[in-house]
RNA sequence: GGGCUCGUAGUCUAGUGGUUAUGACGCCGCCCUUACAAGGCGGAGAUCGGCGGUUCAAUUCCGCCCGAGCCCACCA
């Protein structure tokens, strides 16, 4: 087959994409060398983003790298389904709620939704950037095998304790009428007032007076803090507040925790405001008041303001306390708030029995694992030991929604036993099945659901089930994600699987950065500097693409670059080019090097082979790639194939050797090239060779280079720059034939490539002179040119 | 406020304790040389963020400062 004049970028990406995938090309056959990657899965009810897309690169570039190192690379594929933002948009949607058309027709309805949309996402998004994945290992988090397996690993983490239920504070999100982890809340900064109070001393004249955002609280007040250091309230400290309306009498008491400098200094401490009231509770065994239900409205404890809306409680208490003179000032005050990250409804702590997962008692194993693995870029580890050594409450793993996986837990009406199900039940939904308890009663289901991270924070574990028998110490070998999910999928995986399996989850971390846009800005869905991959593809090509994800490094941020594009895509006209030209000359064999100019670009080809592998095997794309395009471009196309042409079409001595040396340089090059350019390397590829895939090929092996060819080679280079800037100084054609040229070096240093120099800048007569003299080139060489 | 990352021609970027600091885009000039004008060749363009320190020698190592990005904490 002839290669076409021009590379047909879209044609040929779409016609692989579609072959990979019907070839099964990148089917996973176990063999003694596997290497297993453990992959985010997406959210299948949206469309991918950019992120997505700027990871799906870097699994795909190790993926393909290793399978050329002779790996079986099992790369899989999930599919995260369950989920509050899935259950939000379901609801936009289709206009419906669980509330109006029943939980179970709602869970029907977001199924459907999300089987339809992975047919469409798969097709259209992943298969599409020619990801090489195992498509027969597909998983999605809302099966029944993958339900079951989470289910199992609850069950086995309540035996070994890491799973526990109890009363405790959550950040509680009132419209979306759930608890939420602290890793899903958002910060809204905002002004608010900040009212200053006085509160009645009883046991002796005067008042304090506090500070407070807050002041629909107060019914929930225990105490005032204040901290000891303070000399404005020592004489304060041990003494009794009455509070006003509601009549609780709270003690004054001295904590470091109090900021003297924060609005009066005197603090008073609510059932709950923040997490430090949480911490002095437990320090300073406070009772606990609760006044907030999870609808947000206040309770009868509240008195007057039962019934109202914290908003409306605000309002009608500051009005009572203007009218009392409790209130001493009114100050505008900035505050960053917890809210939810979906409806941005500010959280309220309310005090709530759910299900916990043991994090904080993990610390110290999760920093020992992280040492374990080898982190690229090595930042990326701390990013997760701040957090981890950041953790204040366990991991709130409950939600009052409805599509997730259920807790498969009853409770005894009667004698609060908690009842769970047999493993050969699971998966099970505990609101269709009726258990009874010991003593006889009726078990009441658990309503409450999952947390999604339970789901995807085991899919390493998932992944490792198509191993025929599971490893000793780590179940996968690689987890590639972007650096904004460190502190939940990275962190949740890794306590989980410990907890769980007491192994690690993978041995390798390879760490993504953000996608900027072209602003340097975060790319983000609602910001003006958002661009769709898609539209690059069709601008560009998959192929550019990639290559800009290719030039970026583990870790670093990286703007969205059309030049850098515009460069890769001229690079793949340069690849189908040169690969034309090669195509014109295809002589198979190793090549016998006689010839300088074969000698040195082998060389600089071995050179490169070590450089390239050295930098895949780190990670390092940026280099890797930056390297292989040089190569290819400025050393192997701009000089090497110049230094043959005069051969090669003079069929003169050694033409045949180079012409396999460009074969063999070309092959190579190709295979070392595909992780990044997966469709132009086969379809070239499949031009030239002929044979099977190139992506079941293997990595070029390593050899030595002659460090001193290669310098020679250099000055080599420097006599045709010197003489082609002769030539173009002198307004002549490149290929304009000089009769008569005299080089000035020494002869030892030149002699082995005065041929090469001759055919390549068509000098008839070529002479050496010791003597340095006509234009001088650096210390070494000078040249004169005596007759054109 | 804390942490991490980064600062190199107009723009993006490589790299290094020691010759003339890499490559690209853009700009200027020459050339349709039988792979490629989506190209080739050549040229101009950088006090390597600033200030100190270590050193015979710093763009490179250290400290401080300034600026950018991301993450965390910003509370009553």
């Amino acid at each position: 087959m002839t290669m076409d004049k021009r590379y047909n970028v879209e044609e040929t990406e779409k016609k692989w994409a579609k072959k990979w995938v019907e070839n099964k090309t990148y089917e996973f056959v176990e063999t003694k060398k596997n290497y297993v990657i453990d992959s985010p899965p997406p959210y299948p009810y949206v469309s991918l983003h950019a992120g997505n897309f700027f990871n799906f690169a870097y699994q795909d570039f190790v993926a393909r790298y290793k399978r050329l190192r002779g790996f079986s690379v099992l790369h899989p594929w999930g599919w995260d389904c369950h989920g509050l933002p899935a259950e939000i948009f379901i609801e936009k949607k289709y206009g419906k709620t669980a509330e109006k058309i029943g939980i179970e027709a709602f869970k029907e309805l977001c199924e459907k939704h999300i089987l339809e949309n992975i047919e469409n996402i798969r097709e259209n998004q992943a298969q599409v950037i020619g990801m090489s994945v195992d498509w027969s290992k597909q998983y999605a988090t809302m099966t029944d095998d993958y339900k079951t397996r989470v289910q199992k690993s609850f069950l086995e983490m309540v035996k070994k304790k890491y799973v526990y239920r109890k009363e405790a504070p959550v950040s509680w999100c009132v419209s979306c009428h759930t608890a939420i982890a602290e890793a899903q809340t958002d910060k809204i900064e905002r002004e608010t007032n900040f009212y200053h109070i006085n509160l009645p001393l009883k046991n002796k004249k005067g008042s304090i007076t506090i500070a407070t955002t807050r002041p629909e609280l107060m019914p929930s007040c225990v105490a005032v803090f204040v901290n000891p250091k303070d000399e404005r309230y020592k004489e304060f400290i041990g003494e009794i507040v009455k509070i006003p309306f509601f009549g609780q009498e709270v003690k004054i008491i001295a904590d470091e925790k109090a900021d003297p400098e924060f609005g009066t200094g005197a603090v008073y401490h609510c059932t709950f405001g923040d997490k430090t009231d949480w911490e002095w509770v437990v320090k300073h065994k406070l009772p606990i008041i609760k006044s907030i239900e999870e609808n947000g409205k206040l309770n009868e404890n509240t008195k007057f303001l039962k019934d109202l809306t914290v908003i409306q409680a605000r309002k009608k208490i500051v009005e009572k306390l203007e009218k009392e003179g409790l209130l001493f000032e009114t100050k505008k005050t900035n505050q960053t708030i917890n809210s939810c990250e979906r409806c941005k409804t500010p959280l309220e702590i309310l005090i709530k029995k759910q299900w916990f997962f043991a994090t904080t008692k993990l610390v110290k194993e999760i920093a020992e694992a992280s040492d374990k693995m080898k982190w690229h870029p090595s930042f990326a580890k701390q990013r997760l030991l701040d957090w981890n050594n950041n953790v204040a409450w366990d991991w709130v793993i409950s939600r009052q929604r409805y599509w997730a996986t259920p807790f498969p837990v009853w409770y005894c009406e009667k004698c609060d036993e908690t009842i769970f199900a047999n493993e050969k039940e699971l998966p099970i939904n505990p609101s269709k099945k009726i258990k009874k308890c010991k003593c006889g009663k009726n078990a009441l289901p658990e309503t409450d659901v999952m947390d999604t991270w339970m789901d995807s924070s085991i899919s390493a574990h998932h992944v490792s089930q198509w191993l025929s028998k599971e490893r000793k110490n780590r179940l996968s070998d690689l987890r590639s994600q972007g650096e904004e999910i460190t502190k939940t999928w990275l962190f949740y995986t890794i306590a989980r699987c410990l907890a769980y399996k007491k192994k690690l989850p993978f041995t390798d971390v390879l760490i993504n950065g953000m996608v900027q846009g072209t602003d340097g800005k975060k790319m983000a869905k609602r910001s003006t500097n958002m661009i769709l991959p898609e539209e690059l593809f069709k601008k560009y090509s998959v192929d550019a693409y990639r290559q800009w994800v290719g030039k970026s490094m583990p870790g670093e941020a990286w703007p969205i670059n059309p030049s850098e594009m515009e460069y890769s895509q001229k690079f793949l006209t340069k690849i189908w080019n040169t690969s034309r030209f090669i195509e014109q000359h295809l002589k198979n064999g190793k090549p016998k090097l006689d010839n300088f100019a074969d000698k040195w670009i082998m060389n600089t080809y071995h050179a490169l082979i070590s450089k390239v592998t050295k930098h895949m095997d780190s990670f390092e794309w940026g280099l890797s790639l930056e390297s292989l395009r040089n190569f290819l471009w400025h050393e192997f196309a701009d000089y090497y194939l110049e230094m043959i042409k005069y051969r090669i079409y003079n069929n003169t001595k050694n033409s045949d050797e180079s012409k396999k040396v460009l074969k063999t340089i070309l092959s190579g090059t190709l295979r070392m090239l595909s992780p990044f350019t997966p469709f132009i390397t086969e379809e070239i590829w499949n031009n030239l060779y002929n044979e099977e895939s190139i992506h079941h090929q293997k990595w070029p092996k390593t050899e030595d280079s002659d460090e001193k060819i290669l310098k020679q080679g250099d000055d080599l280079k420097t006599f045709i720059s010197a003489l082609r800037t002769w030539k173009t100084n002198n307004k002549l054609g490149l290929g304009k034939e000089l009769s008569n040229v005299v080089i000035y070096a020494s002869k030892k240093n030149v002699e082995h490539f005065t041929d090469d120099l001759k055919g390549t800048m068509r000098i008839k007569e070529l002479t050496i002179e010791e003597k340095t003299a006509g234009t001088r080139i650096n210390e070494k060489f000078g040249f004169s040119v005596h007759k054109v």
